[in-house]
DNA sequence: AATAATAGTTACGTAAGATAGCTATTTAGC
DNA sequence: GCTAAATAGCTATCTTACGTAACTATTATT
């Protein structure tokens, strides 16, 4: 592709005048309407949704930050991190398999294997064959990763702290409660999506 | 790395009796507390706020899936997609800069370049130079783009309706004021963050 | 004993997103 | 008016996440 400019410019919404600046909206381009629930909508307008909707991928995006920044702390990647964590959450006594961490973290199995390999390699995780079933393994955290999350906890707590400052207890429910309910949409809705392409793709 | 299993299983907790089935917590390998707000903590537990940040992750995860379905739906990749809306929402009458997308996407620009480009080669987005400024361009939607929004509407309307199935006006500006507040507290806390890494990093 | 199901692994592909270095244009200083 | 600095954007490259397909080894089923 030619870094020329002016490719066609046949814009949707006719050119204003040309002052520049800011990027004010004019009223000009108006895409179609998101949603239509009319407890959403004020005035016919969706931009009250569209706007939680950015605030909340905005908050999607910084959170997945945050493994990163654990992680980085204690020389592990993002992913390695949360398998990491989320194996010392539910290890239990004797370890856990790669099935079940991977069901419990809503990821396929394969990324757990390798994650886990390399936690394994970096000696912040045990794994050893699961003696009741030859086919499965068991992982459990290594005292090194013990030492590890130990030495990660006074960095973590400090920026979990102000993650949450300035929020009452029972602020903190009301917002629990909420994101459990949106949590049971969002997978509503996924599977609302799953339905319509099926339709979509098999008309018959 | 060798399959053979059983590699160092110095497991921090001792390994509990071999029963099978299940993996539920015995109470046995307990990460430390990753905050310590006594407003969050319950008899000095960090669980409550673990599950919500679970919670909050997986609601993080399903979010970014729908740029992904959407954009499927009219042919382009997750980025492609967010970036074409984006576009659609700030190009004003005349269009909009490679930067000011970038910032308000809270991307790097060089993405922005790549992304746009290919939306340029789909004939979703037409680019020109802008004529004030001979170093930038001018980004906006094309009647093809502007078409592609307006073949999803109807899809993406039934999806967002589920989404919010179920919730008041007024829990619904509940929910946006405190998704507001909690964007706050997130940047905050990356700053936070980034302040305690510097510490680190510069200790003189 | 033969077959199916399950646990895990390996290999591969796509795509997001970050960084570094570069060119072209405009603005600021002298 | 000329030089230096700032700005807009582009190209190239790298890391990593994450998904799929195909495979092996073990256990369960009939």
């Amino acid at each position: 592709m030619s870094a020329d400019g002016t490719t066609k410019a046949d814009a949707a919404a006719p050119a204003g005048p040309d002052s520049d600046g800011a990027w004010e909206r004019t009223g000009d381009y108006r895409p179609p309407l998101s949603i239509t629930r009319p407890e959403i909508l004020r005035d016919g307008s969706d931009s009250s949704f569209r706007e939680l909707i950015w605030g909340l991928l905005v908050v999607a995006k910084r959170l997945q930050k945050y493994p990163e920044i654990f992680g980085r702390r204690i020389g592990v990647s993002s992913a390695q991190y949360m398998v990491l964590i989320a194996a010392a959450h539910i290890q239990g006594g004797r370890g856990i398999g790669i099935r079940a961490l991977a069901d419990y973290m809503h990821l396929p199995a394969p990324h757990i294997t390798t994650t886990v390999g390399r936690l394994v390699e970096a000696g912040l995780l045990a794994k050893r064959r699961n003696p009741a079933d030859g086919r499965g393994v068991l992982i459990s955290m290594t005292s090194e990763g013990d030492a590890a999350l130990r030495e990660l906890a006074p960095f973590q707590q400090q920026i979990n702290d102000v993650l949450f400052a300035g929020l009452s207890r029972r602020e903190f429910d009301a917002f629990s409660a909420m994101i459990d309910a949106f949590q049971v949409n969002t997978g509503l809705a996924l599977d609302k999506a799953a339905d319509l392409e099926r339709k979509r793709h098999t008309p018959r």
